[in-house]
DNA sequence: GATGAATGAGGGTTCATTCAT
DNA sequence: TATGAATGAACCCTCATTCAT
């Protein structure tokens, strides 16, 4: 039975209060002491566990992202058809959105946070991210599926800000929609234009 | 022929300037008087055209966003086949980037910003950018260019945020690739997954 | 006739409004917006002619043991006979005391201040105070008034502990007795103590 | 034979701790968890012994400047000569400072920090010790030794600041030169300077 | 219209103190 | 007794906004 000191819950806690409420209100608008209240702790308790308001988006998102990272690299490191592999990622991708609209909106909106500080620690795991989904489009061409024709690195970024943007509009509308329908859509939209024409058989 | 009053071109600098500044610092963390000193008035005087902090973003939006819809609504509502005009679409997004990449940052950044009042003003304008997106998918299903069988409203924002997360790329990435070049490679992927299969003729 | 502008009456103002709050409180316990209230101003104002509550003290400081060492100098640089000048000295550190107690009171608190920041700034004119008393002993010296089996740093700096130990006890005590006649008695010490033995007069 | 209990034993560790702290980095600017850190206990166990961070101030300074009031008492109540004792009395004072550095550091600048509560507590102390000199200048004049026509109080005063004075200096200079020595000189000025003019006998 | 000195509310952060263990 | 995580009041400083000139 897995025994959590009580200062790790109290972390986790205060790490979903500030998703919930940069969600809410944006990470600039936000104030500290609107996540305290949230997390059900003092002000000051924050500080115990962050250095500073920006370290605790900056420990938000490393962790998010970590995980996000770490599912879609087994995915990528996977065995399968690299075609099922593509659609596994973005379903992976759809269901951490679905599981956290919250958090989906705070990494969806912080990642863009142009300049300063902020890109210093999001471009790694936003890199990493990317490389991961690089790698399998590599991997589409190597196998023959994907035209050769094209950038891998733009394709890749084309396909994030597609399914990216999917889930910023549903986010944005209250959710209202089927988001996993939409990105299967769009998933098939890339996988026909990508396709090989070389390839023998049609879709 | 028209002469813009003094008061006008100070109206212009001041957006312009603060096009710049946010685009440089981000929209809150830009202070009033960096806009101020970027145009060269005095931090006073941004208020006898603006009434706000938030209502110069609000004017810079509006303006530039304007220009856009409109050029877009130009191309949407022009006589030549549909997917030229897609192609037209595009070529005007981008060209509108690569011309004033500070600008490009900024709406492509804030169109983010979630929460609060931001999203007021900047949904319209956006939405009706989308709408002619819309319009275009649309009038190229019913031109049998394209397959019926996806949503008009998923495929335009899909197609625009892939483009968008491009030119995000290629701004941060301080402008060092060819931005037309990869949004033609990625136009073409989505025209050919579109691409109406019951069309005699393949590309 | 002189024009001083707005902005130099305000800092004088708050620096005048720092002394009479740092004496009254002492730094630590002193709050800007004590200070501002004290000068009518608002909060806000104090950091346009100082960069944080620290750069106030020094300010202050600089400011005004600037004009005592001014004041000295002339002293230390006259024409009379050296015995008159170490009076002289001595009243004028006494006169600035009586002048403005409370400046007095937190000039002689605060250059105690130990370590940090503090005396980073505060040395350089503490010890050009000194340096104008260690000039008046040497002085005395080869003009064979004192006596030479002294250093003229140890004497320096113990007249001024002397000195500066009545000012404090007169500060503390409200005023009630008379610092100048005080000051006297124990001057005629010190040069009683120094007096050369070689000279054939007696006082 | 005394047995310390455990307790009075950490309670010695946590004043030990605090002159170190408070002369290291002054009484404000410490922190209680810096003098728990040096003491080697909680943060709380100091609020086992002490009601507050100034209550350690307070006990710090009771404890050490009883027990330099007790050394110079005994001086002053001795039997011999009272040129002998003055001597003695500024040796004492002197061989404090050298024991405790950082001691003779926290006491010699905290008697200064003017306001509020603090000299609630240190003045008695600090008038014993006072009251200690007193009487040995008046000894010294109702023996003949030394000149009447001085007030033992100013005359006090003065010979404490001065010691005190050279006691911090060489404090602040990192103990580079002989406080003894000084202290020395500076005591024989005094002694001259104060010289009964009557006495037979000369120097 | 234009200026920029002045304003003062607001918020991030610190740290003395408490208290459940 | 001892601990140290938690508390929350306090405070320095920022900066959007105003207004006298």
């Amino acid at each position: 039975m897995p025994v959590r000191s009580r200062s790790t819950d109290k972390r986790e806690r205060i790490l979903a209060a500030a998703v919930k409420v940069f969600a809410a209100k944006g990470f600039y608008c936000a104030r500290v002491s609107d996540v305290a209240r949230e997390a059900g702790v003092a002000d000051g308790t924050i500080y115990l566990y962050f250095e500073s308001k920006e370290d605790l988006l900056r420990g938000l998102y490393e962790e998010n992202m970590g995980k996000i990272n770490e599912g879609v690299r087994e995915i990528v490191d996977g065995d399968g058809p690299v075609l099922q592999k593509v659609s596994q990622f973005f379903e992976a991708w759809a269901r951490f959105a679905l599981d956290d609209p919250d958090l989906a909106e705070v990494l969806t909106v912080e990642i863009r946070e142009s300049g300063k500080y902020m890109n210093e620690f999001a471009a790694p795991l936003f890199g990493e991210f990317l490389r991961h989904l690089v790698s399998l489009i590599d991997e589409g061409q190597a196998a023959g599926e994907f035209r050769t024709d094209v950038s891998p690195k733009t394709v890749a970024r084309a396909m994030f800000g597609a399914m990216d943007e999917l889930a910023l509009a549903w986010v944005m509308s209250k959710r209202k929609w089927n988001l996993m329908g939409a990105g299967s859509e769009v998933l098939k939209i890339f996988l026909l234009g990508l396709k090989n024409p070389q390839l023998a058989t049609s879709d």
